[in-house]
DNA sequence: TATTGTTATACTCTATAACTATA
DNA sequence: TATAGTTATAGAGTATAACAATA
């Protein structure tokens, strides 16, 4: 141990909350979702109703059960988003011929449109939410925060 | 536009959330959050307590409206959370002489203790969740999401 | 027996509004 | 008038457990 006294206490990593990459990433999903919701406004989408229609846009005829294991809830918190969704005719539950317990989710061309232009909506909040940072940085942040998603063990 | 027809979806940026940070931002929280969670076991700190508890042995003497601000809740919200550290006897709420509005939140050697502990609990839980980047792309990772709390315009 | 969608229910986190006691 | 702490209340978002229909 040649440091001095001083460093001793920071040793072994963060004993400060600023230094928790995990406090960082709260810190920094609550500015991001805030602007989301901002940027969305009155009656726009929030972040997981976004979620739910982008992935019956990118995976249509996806089931419920599927969507809500792709989303990480549970089928039971989908009820509800689908039940927004469908009640705005944004997508449709579908009957499946050969499997009577499953409904496929279709989105409807309303749903299609709707999911563009919040798309271009979200695009230009994290133009202005991540406006100080290089093109090369967002491109760093994205990546890293992939490889967070890559390692869990779950 | 020089590119080829197959390249213009995306020129302007994402068209799937996979391409979002907010949502790679969210997914990777949530992961984390989760681990956290685990980490501390039955009975131990939710992530709020825990940086309240935090910020108290940072800033011992804080009132509680400055202790709100600096979490970024409403002080309304505090109040449980401080009921809970002072029932376990982790920090007192202390009397401060010339304005007797204000409670000053003061650890107690108990609590010191409980937050070291619960550090180097939260410290080992931030190595197996990021063990597979290194001490470098940690840091990048670190320094970025600083930098996106850096731009907030609030 | 297992799975899909659903309902009922409860818990956590947070916000808003109003109250009190002070300043 | 304004601020600190508090209470009451409501709204998201989520989870667990149970159920009917179907496989």
């Amino acid at each position: 141990m040649s440091k001095h006294a001083l460093e001793e206490a920071s040793d072994n990593g963060a004993t400060d909350l600023e230094d928790l990459i995990g406090y960082n990433l709260k810190r920094a999903y609550i500015i991001v979702q805030s602007g989301f919701r901002d940027a969305q406004g009155e009656g726009g989408f929030s972040p997981r109703v976004f979620t739910a229609l982008a992935l019956t846009v990118k995976f249509p005829n996806i089931t419920q059960s599927a969507l809500a294991r792709k989303m990480g809830i549970e089928r039971s918190g989908l009820v509800a988003i689908v039940d927004e969704l469908e009640s705005k005719a944004l997508l449709a539950r579908a009957r499946v011929p050969g499997d009577r317990r499953v409904q496929a989710l279709v989105p409807t061309e309303a749903g299609q449109q709707a999911y563009d232009a919040a798309m271009a909506s979200v695009r230009a909040h994290e133009q202005d939410v991540f406006s100080n940072m290089s093109e090369s940085e967002k491109k760093t942040l994205l990546d890293l925060l992939r490889k967070v998603r890559k390692n869990e063990v779950s």
